[in-house]
DNA sequence: TTTTAATTCAAACGAATGTTTGAAAAACCC
DNA sequence: GGGTTTTTCAAACATTCGTTTGAATTAAAA
């Protein structure tokens, strides 16, 4: 007798909407093709998530979530070790959630979905962008904070633009993971630990500028 | 009488579709969208433009065309007023055209539309991202050997992903402008070279490491 | 076991989509 | 002016889309 772990319906079709939008974006990806993939009803959307915007929003959610979620596990880390932290310990308590959900995926395509969403969504008008933006503001008002009590020089503005360009930078660097020539080659503690290092390397010297 | 300057239907087509494929990308964009705000007919597109795709192909092209012209010209001035010419001097040659154009355009919408839809265009699953690949890729090579000259401990691929962070980076900042907290705030060319000066200081300290 | 609630099913709806078609109009050339 | 080429027009096509609907099935509760 063959032992099928049984997914959830809804399970099933958030696993392949994840994965569509973040190849195909929130226009280019339809319902039909989700559930195609999924192996479910096309209605089985509907009852589930409403519609095609909330399906996405619940995408959107799952994915931050946890990275928002780390993110500031690990900014709180920092802080208790010393006040006020270094800008490089804030700067990779920022950047390391997401390469751990790097690891976590094995570096496979889901690795890579989660950044092509995120970055997906800042090239959407609205309403797409703010559901993202949403999901980050906490997360970045509590990096900005940390960051004004280590830079206290520079203006809000200043490094909420700063932050907003490492963003730029993290999500891009996960989405190319992989492809010849990137920064990310391998999926190993040790290799995406001296990527964190690259790229503290990289932004924190322009962050003090 | 009151004096018509009249533009050409394909003219008309591809200004609108600029606007629109760089607000709603290629999928989110419908051919009768453009059409209806261009006031033309719907055959017309694919009397100049064969196709929904070849008209997003020519979008890109005139889009990218200027900037890559005038970034390899300045390169070459670079080049030729020293031998080898500083990072910061290839960096700003590199930012310069893509914050000219900016200028040309009086800071308004088609400013920013432009690097919203070469933003998109990183996002998009082939073949769209290799149009856009294409188009840049005479550029990318000439200031990579350009970097490499000046860098010559730094492996091509390392140049490489940095490179391509600039470009995340650049395109984030034209994106974000004249939004509150954004770096850029107005368009005269004061305001741009001071913007120039310090996308420069954000990201030569991070090439050198 | 029966009733109620939750979930899935498949068809249908109205609208939208890119492409094609042949005719008409406009532009060009001799 | 007439013939040819280019451009525009509007209708049509086949397909796809998100949403809705009522029925059937499954699961949970009494």
């Amino acid at each position: 007798m063959k032992a099928v772990i049984p997914i959830d319906t809804k399970e099933q079709i958030l696993n392949v909407a994840e994965e569509l939008f973040a190849e195909q974006g929130f226009a280019g990806t339809s319902l039909r093709q989700v559930i195609k993939k999924a192996g479910v009803n096309l209605s089985a959307v509907h009852y589930h998530f409403g519609s095609k915007e909330e399906l996405f929003r619940a995408v959107v959610a799952r994915t931050a979530q946890p990275i928002v979620k780390t993110s500031l596990e690990q900014l709180a880390l920092v802080e208790a070790r010393e006040e006020p932290p270094t800008l490089e310990a804030i700067l990779e308590a920022f950047i390391n959630p997401s390469l751990l959900v790097f690891i976590n995926n094995g570096g496979g395509d889901r690795s890579t979905n989660c950044a092509r969403l995120m970055g997906r969504c800042r090239t959407e008008p609205d309403p797409i962008q703010k559901i993202a933006d949403a999901e980050f503001e906490e997360l970045c008002e509590a990096y900005l904070d940390a960051l004004q009590r280590v830079l206290p020089d520079q203006s809000r503005n200043e490094l909420n633009w700063k932050l907003d360009l490492v963003v730029a930078v993290l999500i891009r660097v996960l989405t190319e993971a992989g492809k010849p020539d990137a920064l990310i080659q391998g999926n190993s503690p040790e290799a995406i630990e001296l990527v964190v290092s690259r790229l503290v390397n990289f932004v924190a010297p322009g962050m003090r500028s």
